[in-house]
DNA sequence: TCCGGGCCTTGACGTACGTCAAGGCTTTTT
DNA sequence: AAAAAGCCTTGACGTACGTCAAGGCCCGGA
């Protein structure tokens, strides 16, 4: 039933975490449970932001789009995160677009119904700051590597960051998305990002395994991201 | 005298503007008014955020360093404006480094008493709130700008942006920065933006006077900066 | 089973922009 | 006044990375 979903996904959210179940009852009635297509739009850059959402399952990509089509992908949206909810709750466009990877549903909170709440609610006040305060550090760290890294060392970075424990102590990154999104997420284009993934691998510092890249050389790509070497 | 700044500085600031005087009194009790020398550093990157600021006078440059010495200017403060206040509150290290660029003065609001502030004073919740929706918006902007868009785009932006009217209708751009600054703010170098100017020049579309930039053709601009043309 | 459409890879190529180096100008120091 | 130190500009040069184009692989539809 669609309004199960709806509190389980707004549960898991850092918004609600702390709240009652039968509060977080009573904000669910108010909110619209929606099931998105492939490739279904949320919302666009620009669009006057009358909701935020709290994704419920699958992925929704956020993003920006130059004039001549190129596309960089901010953050890739899972269960329990939020979309939106900055440019919701300071009543300005949304500053990029939203889409749907795959067959996903999200809780659309409606902006009025969440202000009103906010201001009875201390503690919720308190979770929106954290909430934004986490998502400013995300952009930050976008920018700095963007700016101040060239492609390998992106890459090397999102390796590092996305290092999964495999069996008999070896460490892989799982390739949950295709390779196009993670370029755009890199900042970068499929086929330079092609080339830097070959390079890797011929000087032994990957290897690649189905959808899984397998971590060979683990301090040599902790130095190319830049990272302080341990 | 000092504590009389303090106060002012935090009335101009979003946090404080709706605050009865007196109130904003007995937060500046509790905190540090500081003279800041041309270059002292008020926080390095990394460094755990005990406090945040806001400006009171001066400019102070909230910045990144690559490794290997590149800078890249986030945005230059200004009296009223907020240093470091998403770190603080979040309690994780600062993501930037700050520095004065001239001679500056800030008023150190220290995060514990600052928390506490917050927990009684709903209203300021708010401001908060909207005070980070704000800075997520500009970091947002610097993000579509620095990757979606090459120099001149960029500094067409800017000259857009910072817009004054002048005297006879005609408009202008107060350089009240270096253009080393300027270039780092635009995510470049000195001798990139040099050019850029320069080709502007030479195409008539702008004019240089002293520390000012004259605005000769402002539909051109508009479109090198990928604005909607009016 | 064959066909068509994504997705990925590889090569050839162009170019925006960063690096290096030198010279001129302005401002500050002694 | 001379000297020193920044800041800005210009030129020559290298290169990372985006564009264009072609071919291979995999999967779903008829």
């Amino acid at each position: 039933m669609a309004n199960a979903a709806a509190v389980a996904a707004l549960r898991a959210s850092p918004l609600f975490k702390d709240f009652a179940p039968a509060d977080v009852g009573r904000v669910a009635e108010r909110c619209v449970f929606r099931e998105l297509e492939k490739g279904e739009t949320l919302f666009r850059e620009g669009d006057a932001a009358a909701a935020f959402y709290v994704v419920a399952s699958g992925q929704v990509k956020v993003f920006k789009e130059s004039v001549d089509g190129r596309e960089l992908i901010i953050k890739i949206m899972r269960e329990g995160d939020l979309v939106g909810e900055a440019a919701a709750l300071a009543g300005v466009p949304y500053p990029a677009s939203a889409q749907a990877l795959d067959a996903a549903a999200a809780v659309e909170v409606p902006r009025r119904e969440f202000v009103a709440l906010v201001k009875n609610e201390p503690d919720l006040a308190l979770n929106i700051i954290a909430a934004l305060s986490v998502r400013l550090n995300q952009i930050s760290a976008i920018l700095e590597k963007l700016t101040l890294k060239d492609v390998p060392a992106r890459l090397a970075s999102y390796l590092m960051e996305h290092a999964r424990a495999g069996a008999e102590g070896g460490e892989y990154v799982a390739l949950d998305v295709t390779k196009t999104s993670l370029a755009a997420e890199l900042g970068t284009i499929p086929e330079t990002l092609s080339r830097a993934l070959r390079r890797f691998a011929d000087a032994g510092l990957i290897a690649s395994e189905g959808r899984r890249l397998i971590i060979l050389d683990k301090p040599s790509l902790r130095l190319i991201a830049g990272l302080p070497n341990d």
